[in-house]
DNA sequence: TATGAATGAGGCTTCATTCAT
DNA sequence: TATGAATGAAGCCTCATTCAT
């Protein structure tokens, strides 16, 4: 039930056949961008913490940028989505299926996800913003898989009657998303890494998204 | 009641009555800052832009990063807080004292605000994630103008009786506070530069805001 | 009499105001190209023995190929016109006027300028071979200036009948120049730098043309 | 009577009884470096272009550099003095014997070989320019067998009183050479890839070599 | 014999910063 | 105050060469 980007990303590159060393700068790499940003981060130091010879980083990945690419990418296009469709067939058959505890689940479960991916992340907001074509694909990505499958929750409680009809389920999503996200975001940003219990702070979420819902 | 970044900018550097030739290097560096990030822009490049010798750049703010913090600081520091101010009062004269209008006046007049000056906030946001200090000073202030003065109201509602006053007023504070700027971030990554009109959005979160405070 | 290429180059950059440090640079660069040609001279080697840091160069080039094309360009575009001029009218002036003398002064004067410029024309002709466009602009400039005052003493040789009709004077040319820079090059390629005394050889092709045109 | 650099390679090669990848990979050295030269080009290009292995390079030529001496000397070596042998006899039986005859088949044949080879000349002449001991082996090699010959055909026409003998035979050979090949070389770098019909250039410079001698 | 991953020295270039004018 | 030439550290990347398989 944790699907940790870490996790996701390491299953993703046992598949492509990755030799150690490549594995180790493309961790090594991942978390030097996530800390200190992409451009903060030179290649000498990602050699230096892969414990590998610079040269060989550009063996495997040619540019730096590619690097980026590379920890990035595969983790969006194919991990994303399967992980999307386990995630929501787990949690609608764990945590029951009212409104509320679709809610609460899908908070609580992304929220964990957050929390221990919250460097890839960063990485990805962070270079997210200058580079138009990725934001690009990032964008459709999240839509297509995220917020299709909440789009299909809410209007599956639309008609079951639990969730009011009279806004479009589109503008329900967007919103739910919205702040689920925003959520995450300002919580990244924001927060200290002081472990503060936030269990509150999510029901309080949850239970504003059903009521202004109802 | 249009309170852009830039003309905050452009007050608070005449307090400090700068030069010219000082003031096109901010601006220049703040345009590029926000445009391509703070690590892609060189001096040379501001220097062009500003149609100034690069020594002249060194002159007034000896270091590439004071300059980052010339642009930002004076805003967060003496902007803000009378721009707050403002802004809450102006609010709640206008637009009356219920909690709907309250929240409704707040999210419609800080998107204006978040739209126009979208730019200063890429460079808050960037820059913000890496330097821990930094954040430190912003949180400090943004929690203890914003915040505070969304709880002051809020603690007004309760008293008045038109918000539930089962949940302490800080937790319906953060939470509030989390949804309308995880919005405002959301929309900032998330959104195309087509003019989406989202009044229907904004209408939608303050209802899910007051339903769930109710 | 003496036209060095070193001296023409000399000349020209004192036209464009040109910094001391630049100079530095661009004689160093011209010695270590001729010397062991442009790929094989590396930008720090050049910044050491001009005594210049390697940012120097830079600033001043932009480009290792900047400044390349800054050695040889100048010097070909606007040294070589007015010299050949020179060299012509000064030829014709002191060495009489009959097809032997043009031709031996004009070899004995082009082959001094090309021993003392050997470094230069070592540059021209490696670098020559690979870039095209840069040969093509080479080779026009040779052929509207050298060739054509060739091409303009012979015709008047012939009106003179002194050297044959039965030829069309560019065919005479062309071979004259062929034989006469096909000298130099096979010189400056095979000769030990012994310095072998190569009057008579030079007084054979003389005489090999002239009765050849006769 | 038409010996191409090319076929003359491939019979030294089969020779020396050389692996299928040992061949590939010197065909695929000699096209880069005549295309690109011996410093632009990189042992990955002509590994991917012989379709081998980078390792495989050095396990049969140590050596980027020995494997340029494997491409020129072999053919300088033991190419070049049979050839050349071949085509004197070749060219004193088929031409006749004058020296009008020789002298222009003797450039005509040349320039054949030249024109098919220039690829190989450009590798000779380019790399050759730097390295000083590798200049005097080739410098040599052509003066104990070019150039000999073509003596050794001089002193035969001054015994016969075809050339004249006032001017010994070396100093004749050596002006006769430095026409010839001068004027190869001067094609090789002046002439556009546009087919120009160089015969009556030819004849010219046969004219002017025999009158010049005579 | 053949491979190709790994190396690390060295190449070109950028850039924040200094300083003499 | 303003300039911009000069600096040199550091960045990204290439490449000949080695070596375990």
């Amino acid at each position: 039930m944790n699907h940790s980007l870490m996790e996701e990303i390491v299953k993703y590159s046992k598949k492509t056949k990755t030799t150690d060393k490549k594995q180790r700068v493309l961790q090594a790499a991942a978390q030097l961008f996530a800390e200190k940003g992409y451009a903060n981060t030179s290649t000498s130091e990602i050699a230096k913490k892969a414990d590998v010879a610079e040269g060989t980083i550009f063996r495997h990945f040619q540019t730096k940028e590619k690097l980026l690419r590379s920890i990035l990418l595969p983790f969006l296009k194919e991990s994303l989505p399967p992980l999307s469709e386990d995630v929501f067939s787990e949690m609608l058959a764990s945590y029951g299926d009212s409104p509320e505890s679709f809610f609460r689940a899908l908070i609580k479960n992304r929220y964990e996800f957050f929390k221990e991916s919250k460097e890839y992340f960063q990485i990805l907001v962070k270079e997210f913003v200058y580079t138009e074509p990725f934001q690009q694909e990032v964008k459709v990505l999240f839509e297509q898989n995220v917020l299709k499958r909440i789009n299909d929750a809410i209007k599956r409680f639309q008609e079951k009657g639990e969730i009011t009809q009279s806004i479009p389920s589109e503008i329900l999503t967007r919103t739910a998303f919205t702040i689920i996200f925003g959520f995450f975001f300002t919580h990244m940003f924001l927060q200290n890494n002081e472990d503060t219990p936030i269990d509150n702070e999510i029901e309080q979420v949850v239970q504003i998204i059903i009521n202004g819902m109802k």
